[in-house]
RNA sequence: GGGCCUAUAGCUCAGCUUCGGUUAGAGCGCACGCCUGAUAAGCGUGAGGUCACUGGUUCAACUCCAGUUAGGCCCA
């Protein structure tokens, strides 16, 4: 039985009665088991950080996720489903220390590691059970009892394996080394973090600073530097060693800067003298007598100058004061030079032992005691605000200082291009894709894998305090194995601080007991370990080999370059060379419909809930699908109205389908009809729909969605529009003959492949449509469209040569509208003849086949072809007044005659070619330029005339004494109709029907009696409205005419 | 400073690379009109373009080449 269908469909509720369905059948399991052991289908997930809601921006790549997955279950592949969470790391405990208040790692361990430790677990245990029900709500087809989370035993003891790989080659180091640092977090940053959100435009204070040259009176450096807290850690100077310098005298001091800043930096303070020019290398081996030489730690330290090809004469003074313990740089000159380094602050940004009065202070604090105390020095020089971009913590939005601190690292020089090997036997989408990962490898560094923190991967590191070896420990139960105390303390718990803590090893060098470093993994090792940890590769080879490499990743392309494609990249490759996915589909960033970024602050940001609830999944679903990836995406409510128009469309054409057939009481069932017995429209869309199917296979196995649903759109107007308009009358009739049965069959058997081919990308309607057309009819159909196989192309019913032919008609039929529009004469009112002058391009033969779908859309009698211009349109000829006047000033009026003497089509091919025109004037030739004649078209008397295509159309506007008669009929005709439906009679009433009018609207009644009858299922028509009848009085051509209906 | 991407209608974007070639398109918005016995819909018309700029190649350039400018991303 089919189940009459609401034209007002409310599609957010319609969801969820599909998603109780599906929960009801376990459709989804079924599928999976449908499915099972046939050729597989590889999906990886990308982890979705499990620590806050989801938001629309999820939505989008988890609807390229979905739809994949979903196009390649109907194709009956055997798939994985297997979703992730990112579980560990800094984003995690940022939440969790506001949860509980936390300030800073003190209060963490105040209140002890492992209940901070639990209350991270709990919260990604909360957000993976939020985020799974918004992504069942999205439509998201996953095994949701078998997600993977990173924070699991097999996820780490995987990257513990990883790690041992990388110690037995060698490429495990500890580094001692200067690295941006957060002092709220009290944790060093990694080049990730950094790479872009972590900088800010911020304005510090610069000084100049003259550091006295050791034994020479009177004379010093100028230095500048930017961040006065570094300069007790000051040790040296370094110039460029080809860069000219100068001795400057200003006032009483005399002092060095690189010449090429005199004007900037020296100038605006008064008169100067340059006393001598020299090289860059000339002012090596000097010693000076640095600001805090004073302060106990820089006791017995040396201060050089030093010449260095870093040094720039952009901006400060071309003299860099060098700071070994607070610079990257420094740090590698200084070692060079066999520098101290010295280290002024702790990890909270205070200043240690042995710096006097700054003990104790914070170095955010230290900037204006440090600027006085130079002044009281006297050798402050000046001082300026800059802007600059400097790097902040992304997570407090606070400046980073530079520590020497020791971090671990996992050294790239031989990785590096084998992971550019690797990197290449991927397919791209968009190609750039892979320039820009290339480039990332290039350019990174070693890779720092440590973090001075506590909820994230335990680096199985144990470093011998003794001897200063160290080892990585592989596995757990090599732990076990080596473990000689504290392995009672930790077994039965995850390997996560502070039980794996308890475990201690024997050091193999020399048997002291050796406690695992307190540091804990860089997250991206989490996410990168995933097509190992999850494909069983540490558990069931055999197993891990059927699914590895994954066939498609997707994933949104800013920052995952460096992330979650860096780390997989780079682990796959130590782990076994080989590339962990084969094709990875990269998207860009939601944005909200004005084009701005969404922020929560900002007021402009949608949650995913909301309008999943307002516009609906499958309108969601569709506009994620319809955007080319690489495009941010304007998200939000107007955009969404517009995608509800397809979904609309299609709706609307379903319920046309549905209601009709519950009226002719069909069997949706044992609808099958011969090919002969279709008529060409139905072959029409018949055939258009086999290259829909094509497109759909294709595009979804490129993974071009949006190409497929921008086709589907076309598909569902040219179905609605053109096919559903043209053929309603054989809906309508009365007579149930084998016609009609036949436009049922098709539309039927047009709609129940167009929702296959859909389904993978608005699930929901196309259950619904399925439901009610196929399932609830047919028992042995699939339960759920979802378990449907996809569609095939029918090679009979493709046949170009008719589509293109009625593609043709119908452009015809829209060029015939323009010609109404034209004439202002409406559609209603029939008109005599509409002629075309065909061209070469043009399928005269085709058209006069299908002409009867032109007269009836454009409501005329006759078609008319013909060859020559000149039975449509006639040509003026005029001057241009404008450009002649000034020219041949009062002999103007004279060319004009003299054109008009000549031959127009002659010169109207003239001025078309752009050639120009000889007239004769008082017996001189003149030529004009063509743009000089102005050549008018005017279509003949009770014509109207366009081209379109090459072809010119003209449709004759002469309306006849009958003409308008049936015209009026039509109006009659159309009045009726409304009055029917504000009498809410049903669609198939039969009624009689009583007007009143002028002799006019008597006659037109009289004469197209038969007509309005038949419109208008009136059994009678009757003079006079009296009684009991539904009426009113309508205006039409100026005549008053009641009507009345009565059924 | 280097690399990559982008620049087309009021807005969002196709077209350009594989093929240089009539009048550069779509959707939305706006104005006007039409249609309505599936459609809270639909259809048509109109206004709206220096295809960022400059130069080159060519019979012909939105398209190819070089450069410039602006924006975005990545890296120093």
């Amino acid at each position: 039985m089919l189940k009459k269908v609401n034209t007002q469909e409310d599609f957010v509720a319609l969801e969820h009665k599909i998603l109780d369905f599906w929960k009801e059948k376990d459709s989804f399991k079924k599928l999976v088991e449908k499915n099972k052991g046939k050729k597989r289908w590889s999906f990886l997930d990308g982890p979705i950080t499990a620590n806050n809601p989801m938001g629309v921006h999820h939505a989008w790549g988890r609807t390229y996720k979905d739809v994949f997955q979903r196009y390649h279950a109907m194709l009956g592949h055997d798939q994985r489903y297997q979703n992730g969470f990112d579980c560990q790391g800094l984003w995690v405990e940022v939440e969790v220390e506001k949860q509980l208040g936390l300030k800073s790692k003190t209060d963490i361990e105040e209140l002890g590691i492992e209940k901070f430790v639990q209350t991270c677990k709990d919260r990604v245990i909360k957000y993976s059970k939020i985020q799974t029900e918004q992504s069942i709500r999205l439509g998201y087809w996953m095994d949701w009892d078998n997600s993977y989370f990173t924070m699991t035993d097999i996820n780490n003891y995987t990257i513990w394996a990883f790690l041992k790989k990388c110690y037995d080659k060698g490429w495990i180091y500890k580094g001692h080394d200067v690295m941006p640092w957060c002092i709220d977090c009290g944790a060093a940053m990694s080049q990730h973090e950094i790479a872009t959100e972590g900088y800010k435009e911020m304005k510090h204070m610069s000084i100049y600073v003259l550091f006295p040259i050791a034994d020479r009176e009177n004379e010093s450096l100028l230095v500048w530097t930017t961040t006065p807290w570094t300069l007790p850690a000051n040790v040296g100077a370094a110039v460029h060693p080809d860069f000219t310098y100068v001795k400057v005298k200003q006032g009483d001091q005399i002092f060095y800067l690189v010449k090429d800043r005199l004007e900037v930096v020296v100038a605006p303070k008064g008169d100067y003298e340059v006393l001598e020019e020299m090289n860059g290398t000339a002012l090596e081996g000097l010693t000076f007598h640095s600001p805090f030489e004073e302060l106990p730690a820089q006791k017995g330290v040396r201060h050089p100058v030093m010449v260095w090809d870093e040094v720039s004469a952009d901006d400060g003074t071309g003299i860099v004061h060098i700071a070994p313990g607070c610079g990257k740089e420094d740090l590698v000159l200084g070692r060079e030079h066999d520098l101290a380094a010295i280290a002024p602050l702790d990890q909270f940004g205070t200043f240690v032992d042995g710096f006097d009065w700054l003990t104790g202070q914070n170095v955010m604090d230290v900037a204006v005691p440090i600027i006085k105390n130079l002044k009281e020095k006297n050798i402050l020089y000046k001082k300026e605000t800059i802007t600059h971009r400097y790097p902040v913590c992304w997570r407090h939005g606070s400046e980073l200082v530079f520590r020497l601190v020791d971090e671990w690292f996992i050294k790239m020089d031989e990785l590096r291009s084998q992971i550019q090997e690797v990197t290449k036997k991927i397919h791209w989408m968009p190609e750039y894709g892979k320039q820009l990962e290339l480039d990332w490898l290039k350019n990174m560094h070693d890779w720092m894998i440590s973090k001075k923190r506590y909820w994230g991967l335990a680096l199985p590191i144990y470093e011998c305090k003794e001897c200063g070896s160290f080892e990585v420990i592989g596995g757990i139960e090599e732990l076990e194995k080596r473990a000689v105390e504290g392995w009672e303390k930790f077994e039965g718990n995850s390997p996560h601080r502070p039980w794996i803590d308890e475990v201690k090893i024997k050091c193999e060098k020399c048997s002291a007991t050796v406690s695992r470093i307190k540091d804990v993994g860089n997250p991206w090792l989490d996410a990168g370990i995933v097509p190992y940890s999850t494909m069983g590769y540490l558990e069931d080879r055999e197993q891990w080999e059927k699914w590895f490499p994954a066939d498609f990743i997707t994933e949104c392309f800013p920052g995952q370059f460096r992330n979650w494609f860096y780390a997989i990249l780079a682990m796959s490759t130590v782990m076994e060379n080989r590339e962990p996915f084969k094709t990875v589909l990269g998207h860009a960033l939601v944005h909200d419909e004005n084009g701005e970024e969404m922020h929560k602050s900002s007021g402009n940001a949608i949650w995913f809930d909301d309008a999943a609830e307002k516009m609906g999944v499958d309108t969601m679903r569709w506009m994620f699908a319809e955007h080319n990836p690489f495009n941010n995406l304007n998200f939000g409510y107007g955009p969404a109205k517009d995608i509800r128009k397809h979904l609309l469309t299609l709706w609307n054409t379903y319920a046309f389908w549905t209601n009709y057939a519950i009226l002719d009481e069909v069997d949706p069932t044992t609808l099958d009809v011969k090919n002969e017995d279709l008529t060409e429209i139905d072959r029409w869309v018949l055939a258009k729909l086999q290259t829909l199917i094509k497109n759909a296979r294709e595009s979804y196995e490129d993974f071009k969605v949006a190409s497929f649903t921008k086709k589907a759109d076309e598909f569902i107007d040219d179905l609605s529009n053109w096919y559903v308009r043209r053929n309603r009358r054989r809906f309508w009739k009365s007579e149930r003959d084998n016609d009609k049965k036949v436009a049922y069959f098709t539309l039927q058997k047009t709609l129940l492949t167009l929702i296959k081919v859909l389904a993978p990308v608005i699930p929901f309607i196309t259950e619904e449509i399925y439901q009610n057309l196929v399932a609830a009819n047919d028992d042995s159909a699939p339960e759920s469209i979802h378990h449907c196989d996809f569609p095939e192309v029918d090679e009979s019913l493709v046949d170009e040569k008719l589509v293109s032919d009625v593609d043709q008609v119908i452009r015809i039929v829209k060029a015939g509208r323009a010609l109404r529009n034209k004439s202002n004469i409406k559609i209603r009112q029939p008109l005599e003849e509409l002629v075309i002058r065909s061209d070469a391009s043009m399928n005269v033969e085709s058209l006069t086949q299908y002409q009867h779908h032109i007269k009836e859309e454009l409501n005329i009698k006759k078609l008319t072809f013909i060859s020559d211009d000149s039975e449509l349109a006639q040509y003026e000829l005029k001057v241009d007044f404008k450009k002649l006047g000034p020219k041949y000033g009062k002999d103007v009026p004279n060319i004009q005659n003299a054109l008009a003497g000549l031959e127009v089509k002659d010169v109207v091919k003239k001025v078309h070619a752009q050639l120009r025109v000889d007239v004769t004037v008082n017996g001189n030739t003149i030529s004009l330029e063509p743009e000089e004649v102005v050549v008018e078209t005017k279509a003949k008397e009770n014509f109207v005339v366009a081209e379109n295509d090459g072809a010119l159309l003209g449709l004759n506007t002469l309306l006849t004494e009958e003409l308008l008669s049936e015209g009026m009929a039509r109006d009659l005709v159309r009045q009726i109709q409304e009055l029917r439906k504000e009498a809410d009679f049903e669609m198939n009433d039969r009624i009689q029907l009583f007007y009143e009018g002028s002799d006019k609207i008597k006659n037109v009644f009289t004469q197209h009696a038969g007509y309005i009858k038949a419109e208008t299922l009136s059994l009678e028509i009757g003079a006079g409205v009296t009684g009991d009848v539904y009426s009113k009085e309508v205006k039409l051509s100026g005549e008053v005419v009641k009507l009345g209906v009565k059924k």
